[in-house]
DNA sequence: GTTGAAATTAGTACGAA
DNA sequence: TTCGTACTAATTTCAAC
């Protein structure tokens, strides 16, 4: 369920174009703050909570809705006490063209909760949620590890969730600290985009000293890390 | 919000313990997957598709939520709508001992939207949802990088989400294919639970072939993957 | 985009199986 | 415990402003 490849016909699908059919204002985002921390509240309550007219929550709401900005409405649960404490993320390498098969395969298994196409050393990453340590090992070896699109994979285990939004808003970096970065509204993308790989090697453990910036920063582009991987692995 | 360390005084926190105080039989699990597809059901709808009188649900949907399994109800959104089109994944090395100190500068961070502590290379992964590359880019190096915890950093960028669920359930798995492993209720943990550190080096780079099941396999653990990074980065 | 009233539905409290 | 029913309170819908 909730396959997101909608948004991909192939490759890229994170590229911004946003307000498709509905003018993201102010009061759309503040409807979508109230839903994020309660889902549950009743259109009147809303309209409350935001300062505007239970018809115009009523219209928002839909709009929102049959817009699909707002996917859908789900419960947030703690995973300790239906007996699946155990996440582990695993990072796997792609044959090239068996894409669509790998995808395939991964509606499939009912245990994956999150499977992102990264750039870097590994091509994806899947999150999956599970009873016990042996049960993820189970997993990897025998049920990625048959999948013929799967070349290799790298597992880690979560041992603390510290933070879990459900969701993040534009609104959201205006409170932080006083760093409001964009105005969070309109069209196109801004400033300098250059799609996704972005390499830039830092120099080899230089220093270790205590606040430099640069330098101890990595950004992984894909034919990097694959390279690597290649040589290093 | 959403501060998840509750379950963490300070390191382990995914060791399953399960239900405490509260039974989970099939029909809560019944009505978590109802309340997951739809998080706005009404309770008189939710009793009629789990099959259970109205008082009943009543009864046990106060009870799950009482009890925390069911942590709050949320919204589940388009991103692209919103204009936080871009999703990063960064990977920290923590200074040891300054772990306090990064999960409170975290918490000062609306833009993350996932963190957790995990074994192997990194000590941290970070989840940011942002407008456009420069502002990833931006994060990282001007606050990331003036945490005095963080160590270092690697950025990789999400070009896709293909699987996205709001959560797994044990029920899930008897549904996926014929692999029911557990019977998803009662109390402790089974079989092998070595706690998290899973290592277990594999061949380097041998054979490539197609079918191989294990040997392309990596579980890695703490140690290892720093001792790592100590030398070959 | 807002307010007010009717219709419907949800939430609560009881006794019985 | 769970179910069924009746009562009360709230929400949604629809109308006019």
């Amino acid at each position: 369920m909730t396959d997101m490849s909608s948004n991909s016909g192939s490759g890229g699908g994170t590229t911004g174009r946003i307000g498709i059919g509905l003018e993201m204002d102010a009061t759309h985002l503040k409807i979508l703050e109230v839903l994020r921390d309660n889902g549950r509240v009743s259109v009147s309550a809303l309209a409350e909570r935001v300062g505007i007219s239970r018809a115009n929550a009523y219209t928002r709401f839909e709009a929102l809705r049959a817009d699909g900005v707002i996917r859908r409405f789900t419960a947030e649960i703690d995973h300790q006490r239906t007996g699946l404490g155990i996440v582990a993320l695993i990072f796997v390498t792609v044959r090239q063209q068996m894409w669509r098969q790998f995808r395939a395969q991964l509606a499939q298994m009912p245990e994956v909760e999150y499977c992102a196409i990264t750039t870097g050393q590994h091509d994806a990453m899947i999150q999956v949620r599970m009873a016990d340590v042996a049960e993820v090992h189970a997993m990897v070896t025998e049920r990625l590890a048959n999948i013929p699109a799967v070349k290799a994979t790298e597992t880690v285990f979560i041992l603390d969730e510290v933070l879990r939004r459900p969701y993040v808003l534009p609104s959201d970096r205006d409170r932080g600290r006083g760093t409001p970065r964009r105005p969070a509204s309109s069209s196109g993308a801004s400033s300098s985009s250059s799609s996704s790989a972005y390499s830039s090697a830092p120099e080899p453990e230089q220093g270790q000293g205590q606040g430099l910036p640069l330098g101890k920063m990595r950004f992984v582009g894909a034919a990097e890390g694959r390279a690597a991987l290649r040589d290093a692995t």
